[in-house]
DNA sequence: TTCAAATATTGACTTAAGTCAAAGTTTCCG
DNA sequence: CGGAAACTTTGACTTAAGTCAATATTTGAA
């Protein structure tokens, strides 16, 4: 039974992305350090300030790391999505806390994967090595690009560029179909972009009345591409 | 002469961290793809779109790396200082063109590293990776600072954050001398700050005004550390 | 050392977006 | 299913910060 249990495991670490590269062997190594766990909707799975021990990839549902001001408000950032690892910054760093509050934002499946445990494989396979680089390349593009969004952009222009990556990225769009989800809460939407709650709602309304999409709850169509783009920065 | 020259370089590479662990053959080999580059004051470096051909390291002065929105306005990305290196991250992207702008803010002396140069080390030495690891965690931290005070904070407590930073850094503090010296101009901390040049104007005066700090051009004198260190973030 | 160009400050005004509160809608648990 | 809790929209109002323009100050090149 525990035997099946790591098994299974070794087969989902092989379609990891960090692990790509591993033989069979490497696999069981690895497995033998991680552990996949379970969270509903909302849940936290760790908090700022909270003793750092090790770090996740998502393997289904989604994440938001994200920030605390002093009274309350909320800095998202970044939403993770299946297969990628977060918190795995910090174990460079050498931190002995998380920098940082993770937490679900739907039923969500983890691997969690020690720090000693990973650890030992930085020495011994200098793949993984350019695995993080290329994870952390990843990241920095990210945050650049929302930095600069945030300094150069309106609000308007943030939510039409966020549209259109949904869209881009979206299995609808794929059959042909000018639609998107918005596959997260609007208010936690609202706050990946830097804005309030009401404004998005306001921002979403005046797309609508300017002919450019149709919303219904979380389901958009797109009815003018080139303005959204236009808009988008 | 010529020697003399790659002598010196490889002098001044065994100083900078990404190769404090070179050996003199290395240390050798790695001044054959590297040259010494001199800007002036404002002197653009590359600029977006422009063919990548490699990375640079700061030795002396200063520089920014800066994005432009269509209409001309300014992000600054990064504030680059003496020996860490910018560009780089690109090179891990593999991309064929720079994402992004770079130029001299002071008088400035750099270390040019060519794409191909760089890349056999990759394998050859595996602890440049680390490195590379250690450097790009350190930005991704930064960014994510920034990111997080855009979002959450006001301007006054930007600055307020900014210049703790620069007074704690600063060979003044050290001597016990509550002050600290602004390195760039306003106008670039201005747009560092992802603010407008009177806005800092403004808030450097109503500091000033509350007795908090006292500016004379670029000299600030810190009146009352508590309060500033209230105010930022 | 002077004076033109580059930087910075100040004032007056505008505006995008935030806040607070109330009403409407959706979700989901018992 | 039904109703409470969570989420979202809308309206009315406030505010931090942006813009534009005029003036002042600093810098540096001839």
């Amino acid at each position: 039974m525990q035997q099946e249990i790591k098994h299974e495991i070794e087969h989902i670490l092989a379609t990891i992305p960090l692990f790509s590269e591993f033989s069979e062997n490497e696999l069981r190594e690895v497995a033998e350090s991680t552990t996949i766990k379970l969270y509903k909707k909302h849940d936290v799975i760790f908090t700022e300030g909270e003793t750092y021990h090790g770090f996740y990839i998502v393997l289904e549902g989604k994440i938001k790391v994200l920030k605390l001001s002093a009274d309350g408000k909320e800095a998202i950032v970044h939403l993770v999505k299946p297969f990628d690892p977060f918190a795995e910054v910090a174990l460079f760093e050498n931190r002995s806390t998380y920098p940082v509050n993770a937490q679900a934002i739907d039923d969500t499946v983890l691997i969690y994967i020690s720090k000693d445990g990973f650890m030992k494989f930085l020495d011994t396979h200098p793949q993984i090595n350019f695995k993080i680089i290329s994870g952390f390349t990843k990241k920095l593009r990210e945050l650049t690009n929302r930095l600069e969004s945030l300094t150069l952009n309106e609000v308007s222009s943030r939510l039409a560029h966020y549209l259109m990556e949904e869209y881009t990225h979206s299995p609808l769009s794929e059959k042909g179909l000018p639609s998107l989800h918005i596959a997260i809460s609007k208010s936690d939407l609202a706050v990946y972009l830097g804005t309030a709650l009401e404004t998005l709602s306001r921002t979403l309304k005046k797309f609508q009345n300017d002919g450019i999409i149709q919303v219904r709850g979380k389901s958009i169509i797109i009815k003018d591409l080139k303005r959204l783009k236009n808009l988008s920065f």
